[in-house]
DNA sequence: TAGATTTGCTTAACGGTGTTAGATTATTTA
DNA sequence: TAAATAATCTAACACCGTTAAGCAAATCTA
């Protein structure tokens, strides 16, 4: 009477199977062209099955978003413990951001909403929160006057966000023309505000 | 005979009616809401006439993104001729560009590919250049260094834009929670920019 | 003025979408 | 083996962008 179990790792495995081949298609072909239908046929079964593993479309969406949030709070963690100084931590986590834009665009453009369709239901979800309680963390040890305002290390913390966030955008939107000087753009925006991240 | 212009100015407005019913629909039920059979409804019409004033539905956004644009570079120039030296009239210009993408969200939405669907064919677009040439004036004059690198001036405007880019997109996907405190990053931001631009 | 032609607009359709209900087939249980 | 249950599919609905065909009124031509 084990079969349960197999039975319930069978499901398991088309669950995942349904996410790979939802985030393979966009690979190949974009958000705009992702379709239940599709999804259905690369998994060798009809639309409706899909609707027993998740609630609709947007829900497939959502768990490749939290999938996103999950890998890029490992990404940054791994910067981070690789660094000893705040200075260089704080920079390595946001290169490690930086990369993971672009070693998982189509997971950054739905987390982000650039380029795409769909969202609005990006609400509460407490993996999108693991990465910026990191950074915040860091970016608080720079800090070291006095009395620092309630917001203002939120403020800093949107500041670099907004750049290296900007910056992406244009280059996801804009098809990225000189990779190499925007990697001198964000290198330098990052030291600068940290330079005069007391001001 | 004169009512050869009297019917060419009814298509004209039969145009517009179609540009402002779509822009209409979007302000009230967002981009994902628009199609082409309610744009005909609004304008008391069906869907196929509207094909004999736009290519199809991407002939229609590309239009409303050419407005966009030239009600930009309108904005950011009243902004740089109100002012007198370079380092107000940058502030000034990027501040209107600002409150341009909150004036006009959606049109902003539809330029930048913010949370959108569409586009991919933003190519060559003259308007769209209008207001880069502007702010490129502007720093240009800012830099004092004697013999700046060919990709100087292009490297500051793009963390210009960057930063101000991020800072809008995270408001619009993230549906803008503290007004005040972004208003005071984007300040700090364009100060702190401008301040260090010879760096 | 009568007929021919052009114009403005609609209806109907095609193939696509997300989604649901009902029927069907396969598997498990008694 | 028979009944019950689970797994899956077919068919349909309402919508989408888009195109082709047809109708009816206005216009032009004789």
């Amino acid at each position: 009477m084990g079969s349960k179990e197999r039975i319930q790792r069978l499901k398991e495995d088309t669950r995942a199977n349904i996410l790979d081949a939802a985030l393979q298609i966009v690979k190949e072909e974009g958000w705009q062209a992702l379709s239940m239908r599709k999804i259905a046929d690369k998994i060798e079964y009809t639309a409706p099955i899909i609707y027993e593993y998740f609630l609709n479309k947007e829900g497939i969406l959502l768990e490749l978003t939290r999938q996103g949030y999950i890998i890029l709070a490992k990404d940054i963690r791994a910067a981070r413990d690789e660094n000893k100084t705040p200075e260089s931590q704080l920079e390595a986590m946001w290169i490690a951001y930086w990369d993971f834009a672009f070693q998982h665009k189509e997971l950054y453009q739905l987390m982000y909403g650039v380029d795409m369709n769909c969202c609005e239901l990006k609400k509460s979800m407490p993996e999108a929160e693991l990465s910026d309680d990191l950074m915040y963390d860091v970016i608080a040890k720079l800090i070291t006057i006095e009395k620092p305002a309630e917001d203002f290390v939120c403020r800093k913390y949107y500041t670099f966000w907004s750049i290296i966030h900007g910056l992406i955008s244009i280059n996801l939107v804009n098809k990225g023309r000189d990779a190499e000087m925007n990697q001198r753009i964000l290198k330098d925006a990052i030291r600068g505000i940290i330079k005069y991240i007391n001001d």
